[in-house]
DNA sequence: CCCATATATTGACATACATCGATCTATCTA
DNA sequence: TAGATAGATCGATGTATGTCAATATATGGG
């Protein structure tokens, strides 16, 4: 049974988790570079100062849950989605042992 | 998109996660309980004080990871799989929003 | 080349959290 | 009811972490 710990204990924090949602929100805008959002942008969103989103994005990307591109200037950053997809099987398999175990006692 | 904070902070620590094998793994075994471990099992296969392990567990059933039931003298814990699926389909719910913005990016 | 802009790095600080010893509470038993 | 045992609570402490101001490092433009 792997659990990974990195990538549970960079979800378990508010602002990443609206860094998460302000991805995929943004990311399913038309216009621009869809999918993609830059770190000014998160920082414009949030009421946080610029290193502390530095900080934030380097948690997220360490622990494999977005991916970080270069552009010129910009960082633009993507959710994994096969790094999501991994996490969710490894609770799915935790589920799935629990399961029996839990309806036996 | 809702996810969950307290959840996955709770899943965020190497000890409560060897905890979480740890009820998996004995409630495997056919003898006394199955699926029930209680926390005198839990503080002599940890390296740590009785109110360390008692502080996690509080954690974990707060998260509604573990359900916990007093059987006399003793606390008997349960990995809850109805959790553990719920979480499962917000990460992957995530890895499905993200995954046609990353082949389009 | 020099300046402006976007992001990363550093150092400092306050708060949160994991951990422990001591103690309290509940429950069983003799 | 007294003693023993399981677990929770409390208070203290060290470490981790989120946050910011200041600065450094790129990168593009004039």
């Amino acid at each position: 049974m792997q659990i990974d710990t990195e990538g549970f204990r960079a979800l378990g924090d508010p602002v990443r988790l609206r860094i998460l949602r302000f991805l995929l929100d943004q990311g399913g805008m038309c216009c621009a570079s869809p999918g993609r959002v830059c770190a000014c942008d998160i920082v414009a969103m949030l009421d946080l100062a610029q290193p502390t989103v530095s900080h934030h994005m380097q948690i997220l990307t360490r622990a494999g849950l977005v991916s970080a591109e270069k552009r010129g200037r910009w960082m633009f950053y993507t959710v994994d989605p096969g790094r999501f997809a991994a996490l969710a099987a490894q609770l799915q398999a935790v589920a799935d042992v629990a399961r029996p175990l839990a309806t036996a006692a």
